[in-house]
DNA sequence: ATGGCAGGGTGGCCCTGA
């Protein structure tokens, strides 16, 4: 079983890539964030067409939206991340995939934006984030989390210099609550096989791709029984080289 | 150490992203 997760930054820019993405890499689900379009706008017939059944979460104003893509069969059993004070924003899907896997999809405030506020939003959600993994790991079900988290975990996962100190995406509490998802016992796919890797999943537009100047802000976390299937994982640096990318690559992992 | 991009919505620029 093959997973994956693309932030696309806007979904109807990028169908084309999405779409050669599935026919390369052939992944039962794909979570992508950043859709950016109501549920209704989401184009979903360019990817049933390749047999791929879609399900967005999205809200007026252009702004966030998350999607999962899949060729198995799936139900969704969440919108929000549970705690959300029903804010309106769309950035969490959660899904039981047939089998019994159960996934979520979320798209992390970034944290820059909004002052004070703003990165105190980021932490809450955090937080909210902390206690749903606790819950589902205490649960003993198959469970993973995708997305754009919008943390480098650590020094390793950001080109030196890319980011200033004071960035939210490696604020200290930030850190500090993506370790806490990993002691509660998920695991970082892409560093539990790549371990000191220079690896990114994200470029600013402009001369950063070529110069590799990147951070690793997306991730797949596993809990104890899909880590174990683990077999493995990469970031697909091909849809960013294409024209008119994403500023974000897809990430993937196989189970056995 | 930022927006010099890029996307979207609104209205003929502003906000957000990271």
């Amino acid at each position: 079983m093959r997973l994956a997760t693309f932030n696309v930054n806007s979904v109807r820019q990028r169908a084309g890539h999405v779409r050669r993405f599935l026919e390369r890499q052939q992944p039962d689900l794909l979570f992508l964030q950043e859709t950016r379009c109501r549920a209704e706008e989401f184009p979903r017939l360019e990817f049933e067409a390749l047999g791929y059944r879609a399900h967005a979460v999205g809200q007026p104003g252009g702004r966030n939206g998350v999607a999962v893509l899949a060729r198995v069969p799936f139900a969704v059993v969440a919108e929000a991340l549970p705690g959300d004070a029903a804010d309106g924003q769309a950035r969490y899907l959660e899904i039981v995939a047939e089998g019994g896997l159960r996934a979520a999809c979320l798209y992390l405030p970034n944290g820059n934006s909004g002052g004070e506020e703003g990165l105190a939003y980021k932490l809450r959600w955090m937080d909210r984030l902390l206690d749903l993994a606790e819950a589902r790991l205490d649960a003993f079900m198959p469970f993973a989390l995708l997305g754009d988290f919008n943390v480098c975990p650590t020094e390793e996962d950001l080109a030196p210099g890319a980011l200033a100190p004071t960035d939210a995406l490696v604020h200290p509490e930030a850190r500090a609550r993506f370790r806490a998802l990993l002691f509660f016992g998920l695991t970082d796919a892409l560093r539990a096989l790549h371990p000191h890797d220079r690896l990114y999943t994200y470029w600013d537009y402009g001369p950063a791709f070529e110069e590799n100047r990147g951070l690793r802000i997306d991730h797949i976390l596993l809990g104890p029984d899909l880590a174990e299937r683990l077999s493995g994982c990469g970031v697909d640096v091909a849809p960013r080289a294409e024209p008119q990318p994403s500023d974000h690559a897809p990430v993937w992992c196989t189970l056995r």
